[in-house]
DNA sequence: CCTACATGCTCTAGTGACTAGAGGTGCAAG
DNA sequence: CTTGCACCTCTAGTCACTAGAGCATGTAGG
């Protein structure tokens, strides 16, 4: 047997123990078998499931996103079109972030460079705040 | 009476309806005066403040950053020190979040342009996916 | 064999920043 | 007077977890 705990799977998988519960309970994660004393017990592929998982959630798939790739991936014939039009979406949907973040970093380094450290009345950041047509990049 | 109801200050300030109710009951927003049929009545320094969180909102500082912010611009005596590095940080997290974002396009792209339409056994999206050695760049 | 003590179990509730819906009231136009 | 929209309160749902209570199990040392 080479089937580990909920711990050992945390450890190796970089997910943490509630999350691994949290992921059986919405139907990420099949339900493993248990131990005598009722304690989950993981198998090699539960543990590449986890893997695969975890590192979907990190480039920022939602969970509904991958639930459909390991459904893809757990039917190997399949076409892989759906599988490319999810990361697509995805990468659409970062580079817009991308802009987005770049005009506000643009907008909140001038807010920073003209505050003169001054009191409240004279400071920038308040200022640009209150009065929208002070930024000088149309960020929405 | 230059008062104005809830859904005029809505379309004045660009906050919805409800967000313009719920930012009451987190008291970001005071209560406004009520009319005979006890409807809000809001007045041009609500729809100023209004303005203020939704920019500051658009700018991704969290609720409690602009409760802080709005305490500052409360008291234009105050030193606005705090208002500076509430801005800093923001700008950090913001610069943060745009490396990781650039790492991510990045991985992004590599399993797209390795896609070649194929099945799924074949797929790069679903093999990065699955084995994490595969990804060119650290990005975690 | 006993005792600590870490790890496991289930269940409920909380997070942030809203959003949706039910079920009712106010108000202006035709 | 009636239609219909805008307003009211209140509760519950969203997403992806996270925290905590109150127990059971597994393991290492004595």
């Amino acid at each position: 047997m080479k089937n580990i705990t909920i711990g050992e799977a945390s450890r190796k998988s970089g997910v943490k123990v509630p999350t691994i519960r949290y992921y059986e309970s919405i139907g990420l994660l099949p339900e493993p078998s248990r131990s005598e004393g009722n304690q989950r017990s993981y198998e090699p592929a539960d543990l590449r499931r986890l893997t695969f998982i975890r590192h979907a959630r990190e480039l920022g798939f939602e969970v509904e996103a991958i639930r459909a790739l390991l459904t893809l991936q757990d039917d190997p014939h399949q076409s892989c079109a759906s599988a490319d039009a999810i990361a697509k979406a995805r990468l659409v949907e970062v580079e817009q972030r991308i802009r987005s973040l770049m005009a506000l970093k643009a907008e909140l380094e001038l807010m920073v460079e003209g505050c003169g450290h001054g009191r409240v009345d004279q400071c920038r950041v308040i200022e640009v705040l209150a009065d929208h047509a002070q930024c000088s990049h149309a960020h929405h």
